[in-house]
DNA sequence: TTATAATCTAATTGT
DNA sequence: ACAATTAGATTATT
């Protein structure tokens, strides 16, 4: 087993499975618990591993390994497509679903294009409209953390997924709080700008 | 003769997500019971230039086109961007120099480009030298998907950002699907056309 | 013009 | 839920 991308750092141990090529990489990792995997690793990198020669092949080194099968839950599991957030958050009524007019023309509509992406085995990349944005961003200034209920509630009038409703509010709460170490980083920077400047005449 | 660099801005209506008109109108949706919130919208944006009905597609008219407003927020009046990298190094002299005389011309020169591209907030593009690209190439054979350890030791090595290192293995594998799809896509053409031309005699 | 660095966002994964 | 990271699309620079 050669581990040339991943190491144990001291304040981070995480083991960047993310990317689908290190997760092929350490398939056989995932069959036994994690602190046994970190055992395997530290032992194989008792000696610095992460020489820009091993990288370049300049020793021996075995040949690549298999592509993963990566889990993918909408490739066929299409019934169960909104099943997964039902028992999220404790307070739902399970019993509405009486308004699903709306949702069979898109779930054919996805289906076809998930046919279309085959080669990716990846979910089409949802591609929201101005007033869709317009509509969530609204929604957003007042409440970032919307309900379930909420949720539903918008997926319903935006024809769109209770699933995608909720990835955005995720991505965008991520984005907020980057712009926010942004802006206070920025005035960090004015800040010793402004103490720089008139002190040079 | 291709035209891939020519965009059309497609006249953006800058949809001012920030105005506080339309939060406004969505400010009362989460201090009551869900099922009144459509009422509510409905009877506030009567008579606006949003109607619901049109926002969420409710209006029976044309099946929805695919996509009618890309978002693209960079166009519009947004500043906070990605302003976080300002006070790393960024290395874009080709050329190798001592480090200690050339620094401070570089750095220099290098900040007032920053500030140049302070309000287009774009990093200045980044001129990878030759070695550089090979020694990137070399590893990108052998692993598409480095980890954060050798992101830092090719940074290293190689006197880049490691945010560089990163963007830089980001770009050369798309570059690399890029490929695989073009001649995938050749391939299914020329087999189609064998099958068709022979025939045609 | 072309190639590609940079940026943005939706999606995914592990914690 | 969050942080890190990926793919994909697009912008902008050399």
């Amino acid at each position: 087993m050669r581990v040339s991308s991943v190491s144990i750092r001291p304040a981070d141990s995480s083991l960047q499975f993310g990317a689908p090529g290190v997760a092929a990489r350490y398939l056989s990792l995932f069959t036994m618990p994690s602190s046994a995997v970190l055992r395997v690793i530290q032992s194989v990198d008792k000696k610095t591993v992460f020489t820009i020669e091993s990288i370049l092949g300049l020793e021996k080194k075995e040949p690549r390994t298999i592509n993963p099968k990566p889990h993918r839950p909408w490739t066929d599991s299409e019934t169960t497509q909104h099943q997964s957030h039902i028992g999220k958050n404790s307070h739902t009524s399970p019993e509405v679903k009486s308004k699903e007019e709306n949702i069979t023309n898109q779930v054919t509509t996805d289906s076809y294009r998930r046919t279309l992406n085959w080669y990716i085995g990846r979910r089409p990349r949802t591609a929201f409209t101005g007033t869709q944005i317009e509509i969530l961003e609204s929604v957003f200034q007042v409440n970032s953390y919307p309900g379930i209920d909420v949720r539903e509630e918008l997926a319903q009038r935006l024809e769109l997924d209770e699933d995608r409703i909720q990835i955005w509010f995720q991505n965008r709460r991520a984005k907020l709080k980057r712009s926010h170490r942004e802006s206070q980083f920025l005035m960090v920077k004015k800040a010793f700008t402004d103490l720089q400047g008139p002190a040079e005449q």
